[in-house]
DNA sequence: TTCAAAAGGTTACTATATGTAACTTAGTGT
DNA sequence: ACACTAAGTTACATATAGTAACCTTTTGAA
């Protein structure tokens, strides 16, 4: 019943861009290298999903998982060259944002 | 639990791009009007979450809803201006996808 | 030496979202 | 009256996300 006529590498990129938190958390991460427990933090994000989210961005290579035997040992996530390169993407949906939402409240333009 | 220190508009952003179907609905309408079943067969999306999908994205006043009473009558689906004015962001997803993704097999590079 | 604390998870369980297929409604043509 | 088409809707099954409690390792205090 499935007959796609939209090209796999888009739909590719856009099922990994629309899968949940995946956007939050490589926006996050432009900000620079940050750690499990301050990505968890800054977005909200459930210790279970978050820890899908990054073995997943991993496997895609848009992070890297760099663990620093500090005590107790700290585990620092960032961006690839290939999650680096999603910048202008969420410029754009910035951009887009600031343009046609208003309010901080909830309603909108 | 939840102390998130985003932007709201652009969390709301996100949120609109990352509810599953949305981006690919809103891309498909870029190639102008569509029906209902057009936009179906096209993503290969059910019946029942495209229903859910277009009331949503009216609502937000993404994309306008138009009944032409032809027999049987027809609904049109196209892009408001905000819907029109996402072409940047899918166009950046675009480039984005075609650069790092190589194969059309779901190999990537 | 035993306790508590902190980082980064995992587990079991619940709630929400999505998928499937059958059904509905309204107008036409036969 | 009957079948056909478009655009949905409904009931039910499965998949994905959320919550809170628990695990592991290392350190430092009691």
């Amino acid at each position: 019943m499935k007959q796609p006529t939209i090209c796999p590498k888009f739909e590719k990129a856009i099922s990994l861009l629309s899968q949940r938190w995946n956007a939050l958390v490589i926006y996050q991460l432009l900000d620079g290298p940050q750690r499990f427990s301050e990505i968890q933090s800054s977005i909200g994000i459930s210790g279970k999903v978050l820890s899908d989210r990054l073995k997943d961005l991993e496997h895609q290579e848009v992070i890297a998982r760099k663990v620093i035997p500090e005590t107790p040992v700290v585990i620092e996530y960032s961006l690839t060259e290939k999650g680096l390169s999603l910048k202008p993407v969420l410029k754009e949906i910035e951009d887009w944002s600031q343009f046609w939402f208003n309010s901080e409240n909830g309603a909108d333009a």
